[in-house]
DNA sequence: TCCTTTGATGAAGGATTCTTCAGGTTTGGA
DNA sequence: TCCAAACCTGAAGAATCCTTCATCAAAGGA
């Protein structure tokens, strides 16, 4: 929504030698911690590149800008997750249907908890930096993925509305955020992992079944 | 998560008279179209107070700093909308446990669209001013108003966990996110309004029907 | 060893932004 | 009408922040 200035979003320069690779690597977790310990508002490329251990031209010089910087740790995090649920998807296939939403909502809160604090600190992020345009190109992803995965399940009465897909994803994810976000124990997200399993199953079930 | 600095929230001072009044719903109002058109990133007290017409000093008499202000405009949007969810539960006590759920989502549901664009302007800031707290405060709430409604429930078989209702309340809400952010038109308000109704029913009779 | 690429540095320019305050205008009661 | 309180103004100080670039260091093939 924001959309004012257009800026370019594409890395300066792909590293070639190993001490860049380690470099570039470096910036990319210092922009995690910093944005855990300051906040998106008081992220700055020189805390960053000081975080880092390197200096700020050094961070301009694969990332032509903040805001690119800050999309590509995003767009970084955010294909992980999608490919891990991708590979729960497939390898669901075939199955009955409760054993599909299992194992594809485990798979998205594993992957999402592998990594909880990079997690946490991108959510700050997600709604700036391209946000609308990753967000959307994400949905469409996992909505095709879990589509596939539906429509070679045995035990299905009707076919799985594609709406009712967005909206089992979009609950799945707000839920697991707001838990991310509550800071939660390790006996919580397991609890959390089962409960969330049995919203989706239970909502997949209900859709399903009554279609109009 | 952010805590770096703490800083003042209180508003340094209320109207008094008639102009007053306006001027700082003017604001109000001012900070709302500002986030939607130029993003949090580049929310400026100087353009809150240009958009509302008034010079930044004015701005500066009735909240102490930016962040005061953004906070006041959330609050106040969640208050409203927590409102509507609390009346929705009461009115909704010793009825079938379907209703209640239905009840309870559509106001939630209504609450929101009221003004849409706050709601999606809003989104930009929860993260920073307060996120933690106010949120928190937020979910505890509506967790209670629902309990409650829960235990007057007719068609009960097991009392309800907490924890089930704050993952169902997140769901909601979160589903309810990633709808607005989209734009939806009407029409798709209203299938999503019947979805997330679905949602929550089939979830709260899993949830309470098997009690481990 | 030598030289071309690649990588790193950090002071400084240019641009914003937040916030204050001294001084003016309006309001409403006495 | 008169005045104190309430309100409004906006230039300017102080603090950051983003980004560049001239310069130096390291690497690795010839």
């Amino acid at each position: 929504m924001p959309a004012d200035t257009v800026v370019a979003f594409e890395p300066r320069k792909t590293p070639v030698q190993a001490r860049s690779t380690v470099t570039v690597e470096a910036i990319s977790e210092a922009t995690i911690q910093v944005l855990l310990r300051h906040g998106a508002e008081r992220l700055t490329t020189t805390r960053v590149a000081q975080r880092a251990g390197v200096s700020v031209g050094t961070l301009y010089q694969y990332y032509p800008n903040k805001q690119s910087l800050l999309f590509a740790v995003l767009e970084n995090h955010l294909d992980n997750v999608m490919a891990r649920v991708e590979a729960a998807c497939e390898s669901a296939c075939h199955k009955p249907l409760a054993e599909m939403i299992r194992e594809m909502v485990e798979a998205f809160v594993d992957a999402k908890m592998k990594r909880a604090d990079i997690s946490v600190a991108l959510y700050q992020v997600s709604a700036d930096v391209g946000g609308p345009a990753l967000l959307k190109r994400i949905s469409q992803r996992s909505r095709k993925a879990v589509e596939a995965m539906l429509q070679t399940a045995q035990d299905i009465k009707a076919p799985p509305d594609k709406f009712a897909i967005d909206i089992m994803l979009a609950a799945m994810a707000g839920a697991m955020r707001s838990l991310l976000e509550a800071g939660p124990s390790p006996a919580t997200v397991h609890k959390a992992r089962e409960q969330l399993v049995l919203l989706c199953q239970s909502y997949m079930a209900a859709a399903t079944a009554k279609r109009v």
